[in-house]
DNA sequence: ATTTAGATTAGAATGATTCTAATATTAGAA
DNA sequence: TTCTAATATTAGAATCATTCTAATCTAAAT
């Protein structure tokens, strides 16, 4: 919280209220939330917020690297402030998303021909799967009601 | 041409010209068209061709597994007729990709809780990087005219 | 307390994608 | 070939995520 606050305020990151309520969200959060997801959220303690502070709030934090943007949705992007290198599993059924802390960089090794033609700068695997819950849904019956 | 019609007549996908002319287009293409690409490329022959036809036809053949989405760029999806497994490389200036043939899936192995939680059915290796092209001209300076 | 750079807001604009409902075509049967 | 049913096509509207605009407000430095 204090620190939380210390850290942006140091680095010249103008804080206000709704900030404030987004980096408190944000912080330790693992669920990977789109733009709505934070601003439903939010919404909650500032019934005034609007989206484009969301939107403002979240390019700011990208453009100083407080937060990734990942592309493992086709739909929408999602928001990860742990910048530790990760990777991620989205279940096909359900969307939810999981982190996969595994170094593969070792065994990602670009082609000859590609070096040649790319300089490559990061990589990101996206593993796609069945979670537990949709799993048990799948095998129990096709619907919960008649 | 002729293969290509039969093969897909015999599979029971209703042929029109419209979609033959989109068939031809994807058809050993590598050059990762988004939608409005295959769009703007079926209209030299059939002006009167509507988007609608283009996601329509996109959706059946995704359905079907004759072409692969793919999410590596945050904009929109990207459609490839090649269904080998492969991965792709993205310029982060001029979005140009690039496919990557090599196998990575021995070393990509889930760590055992993940495992526990997501039946993994597939994974996507995305690179990021710049083109020769693009550090050629982030090199040359940083505008073509003052 | 004043000041100003930068943040907030509602709402419009954009871009990708999907939906709708009327019309037209394909492909198989007669 | 002609008929028919199933399916495809179309323009345009609708939806959804995201960005932009321009007026107003506020954090935080002086
Ligand atoms: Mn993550
Ligand atoms: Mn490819
Ligand atoms: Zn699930
Ligand atoms: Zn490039």
């Amino acid at each position: 919280m204090k620190e939380l606050i210390a850290k942006y305020r140091e680095k010249g990151f103008k804080l206000t209220p709704q900030r404030i309520a987004i980096l408190k969200f944000l912080d330790g959060n693992t669920s990977h939330p789109a733009a709505n997801d934070i601003y439903r959220n939010i919404k909650k303690d500032y019934p005034t917020v609007s989206f484009a502070t969301v939107y403002n709030t979240l390019q700011a934090l990208r453009d100083r690297r407080e937060v990734a943007e990942i592309t493992i949705d086709f739909q929408k992007k999602h928001y990860d402030p742990d910048l530790r290198p990760h990777h991620h599993i989205i279940c096909t059924e359900c969307n939810k998303i999981a982190d996969v802390f595994q170094d593969y960089s070792e065994a990602l090794r670009l082609p000859y021909h590609i070096k040649d033609e790319f300089q490559a700068t990061a990589n990101h695997v996206n593993f796609y799967g069945i979670c537990k819950k949709c799993q048990k849904i799948k095998k129990g019956g096709t619907k919960l009601c008649a």
